[in-house]
DNA sequence: CACTGAATGTCGTAT
DNA sequence: ATACGACGTTCAGTG
């Protein structure tokens, strides 16, 4: 492999812990699963060290006009700047990114940065109805949580007041998605004799109406879940009024 | 409504077309759907005219460790910079910056930026097909686009040289999903009479195996499809050759 | 405003 | 590598 270098940097301009920030009037275009040329304009152009490069306007939010993920490979040509191509590795994606003006170019280090720590709805809420399946159907009660079968775990495994057993699949918000992913567990789970009448019910905060409706054309129960009040139901020193 | 005026910059610090960016060392901290914290360290802090908050590690490719989209009310206290409360309108969501050094503090005027064009997104591919369905399987007409059931459009409803109904599904990639998801459709149309023996196909510029696989068992048809090729046949007057 | 489906989704994980 | 599910998905389009 011949090392790429064009311009002031090697092929990976950036040593670790560093970001450079680059403002700049650039036409860019990304060729790959699609094709987007994002006209000539001012912009501003994040490379960080792991490889990672976006193109952001002053508007759009959250997202990159244009970007690559890493691995890449980054050349740059011209002094003063003209041209930056990133290439992702094993691939044949490319971001061409073509400079007419340099307004700005500094790099910052900035250090490792601890990780981010989540504390999730989704899980909160498997534990939540996992004490109080009662609140899906009265009678209903827990025989396991992420019950195993050969296509995934089915959230909660459950037998109702007649003894019959009942697949729970939990959401924040269901979508047919959901519905589809129960109704996949259901036709493994009912292969077992035991199991042949295993009932089904989507359980979640919001159930989506197609959801809804694809749910009782599959002949399964939806139930949409509060977790303010299964909190409640779980910490009985705590009252809702 | 009062002015939200803490620090150096009323309730939109950001005059219309520039983004700041923001070196620091800061604790961040984002409640609403989930807790998300980050612990202390240097990070880039982007603001965009919009209202969107990005703050990015130097690592971690294209996502920010933590963000708000628009809309957005932003206070800041203190100077030098000790604080910035990003709160979502109509929304509980909140995203708490506690800075304890700043390193960098500039912004820059972008103007406004021209429009990204994409080519070769679904939506294209849908209107080449319905153009050249007979591209599809000889003989094969379009009834119409966006076919509406309860569950969802199907992308196109054609019917066949033996006039006998056949359902399409495109995607750019078609993976297990997109078999399901004409999977679904197909059972719901065929509740209809007239539709009862309606056939499907998926069609996309590449069929994942495991997706043709799941096709073939479900007795539908898969083809794989090339935009250019479309396209010239759309544009007589274009050759390929 | 709510709902739906696409996305260069991205990202992690299990197979 | 591929598949699969989750994501603070985000985002655009439509009723």
């Amino acid at each position: 492999m011949i090392a790429v270098l064009f311009g002031r940097y090697p092929l990976s301009p950036l040593r670790s812990g560093s970001v450079r920030l680059v403002i700049a009037r650039c036409e860019v275009r990304y060729t790959g699963r699609l094709t987007a040329t994002l006209p000539e304009a001012l912009r501003l152009l994040v490379f960080k060290s792991d490889g990672s490069v976006m193109v952001h306007a002053d508007t759009g939010g959250y997202k990159p006009e244009n970007w690559m993920t890493p691995p890449t490979a980054i050349e740059e040509r011209g002094d003063p700047l003209e041209r930056i191509v990133v290439r992702k590795l094993r691939s044949d994606d490319r971001l061409d990114i073509a400079i007419s003006e340099v307004l700005s170019d500094v790099s910052h280090a900035l250090g490792d940065a601890r990780e981010l720590e989540k504390q999730g709805v989704e899980t909160e809420l498997q534990e939540a109805l996992s004490e109080a399946t009662g609140w899906l159907e009265p009678g209903l009660r827990l025989v396991r949580r992420e019950w195993p079968t050969g296509i995934g775990p089915v959230d909660l495994m459950c037998r109702d007041s007649d003894d019959g057993w009942v697949a729970v699949e939990i959401k924040r918000m269901a979508t047919i998605e959901a519905v589809e992913q129960l109704s996949r567990y259901l036709e493994l789970l009912r292969e077992t004799p035991d199991l042949a009448a295993c009932r089904g019910i989507v359980a979640a905060q919001t159930v989506k109406p197609q959801a809804r409706a694809l749910a009782v054309a599959r002949g399964l129960d939806c139930v949409e879940i509060d977790l303010d009040v299964i909190r409640a139901l779980r910490e009985p020193d705590l009252t809702l009024f």
